[in-house]
DNA sequence: TTTAAAGATGTATTTTAAATATATCTTTAA
DNA sequence: TTAAAGATATATTTAAAATACATCTTTAAA
């Protein structure tokens, strides 16, 4: 993620004179974790049924680090989105048809939790006005909306253009 | 924010033996900084129209630090939502009445940006399949949902326990 | 007319946790 | 019996959030 020098220093700085948006800040995104969980189904997806796929094709695919990927489909076999094989001709398949993997359920799985302030979670929080707090709720309520979102969808929508999707992942 | 040794020496690690959760990851939140301006915005409306209040005040009243106060004031402040007078007898106050303070905005202005995923971002995208992601408008349709959410609020509905609050921040 | 209280601004440091790397296991088909 | 695959555990690096510090400017009151 190459950021520019300038913009890294000043980062969570006071702003005005060099920079417009220093002194903001930028949260409120899924980890490259669950985006990457989300990219091995897909690859997956575009695969012949029950066919096995190695890590290290996705890794290259994808030209991203396959340790990483092995924990992310280590995660994923674990929920039982994937089956995996090991051994000498092992690898990896999907564990269902993908119109029935829910893209909602997949990312309620794979990032940890969802705790968008300190008061939602009882052991941290210190806020003092939780007990009352109508932020609270309207936060709870924009997260359930972002997540029902999720839940329309299944694997199956997010491969419409198969072959598309075969000729950017086979370079 | 106390984290028990165990789990923060774990957080990005295999799991099953020591952990079910280890191996995910927590993001999709928002910051403190963002949190902290909200509360700054509730803490104003609990106040008398036009009185001024401290930064001291509020940064005692939450028990948070004063100098991050003084960044969030200063940001609030730039976007319009707040008024500060510098000086002895100085303080901030609300700009505009509490249901003229909308919610969605307020977070929209305090966040930096809203990118969920590198592929949200032209500059720092690397992703092979993002010309033809379904999974991207997935996402941004989400998000989409969360701040709308959001945007159905003003700072007065969060004060309808207006007398709570105060007795909570007064201590 | 000086002083002290307030916000404004800029820079530096600390802490968290995400991202990545390394090393060694176990499994299994060739 | 070896090599290719995933499983597991630990360690390191990097990004950026959170915080701290230092100094400036403004302004009302002493
Ligand atoms: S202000 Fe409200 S939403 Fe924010 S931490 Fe406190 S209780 Fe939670
Ligand atoms: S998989 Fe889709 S959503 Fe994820 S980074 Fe690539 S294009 Fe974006």
């Amino acid at each position: 993620m190459p950021i520019s020098f300038r913009m890294r220093f000043l980062s969570r700085n006071l702003g005005g004179k060099y920079n417009e948006r220093a002194g903001k800040v930028k949260l409120m995104r899924l980890t490259m974790y669950t985006d990457y969980s989300l990219r091995v189904l897909i690859y997956l997806g575009t695969k012949e049924e029950d066919k096995l796929t190695t890590i290290q094709e996705i890794s290259d695919a994808y030209n991203i680090s396959k340790n990483h990927l092995m924990k992310v489909t280590f995660e994923l076999g674990k929920a039982g989105f994937i089956e995996t094989v090991r051994g000498r001709g092992g690898g990896i398949r999907l564990a269902d048809r993908p119109e029935n993997i829910n893209i909602g359920t997949v990312v309620r799985q794979m990032e940890e939790d969802f705790q968008l302030v300190e008061c939602f979670s009882s052991e941290h929080n210190t806020c003092p006005i939780s007990p009352i707090c109508g932020l609270r709720g309207v936060l709870g309520k924009a997260l359930h909306a972002y997540l029902s979102v999720l839940d329309e969808y299944n694997l199956k929508d997010l491969l419409f253009n198969k072959e598309g999707l075969r000729d950017l992942l086979r370079t």
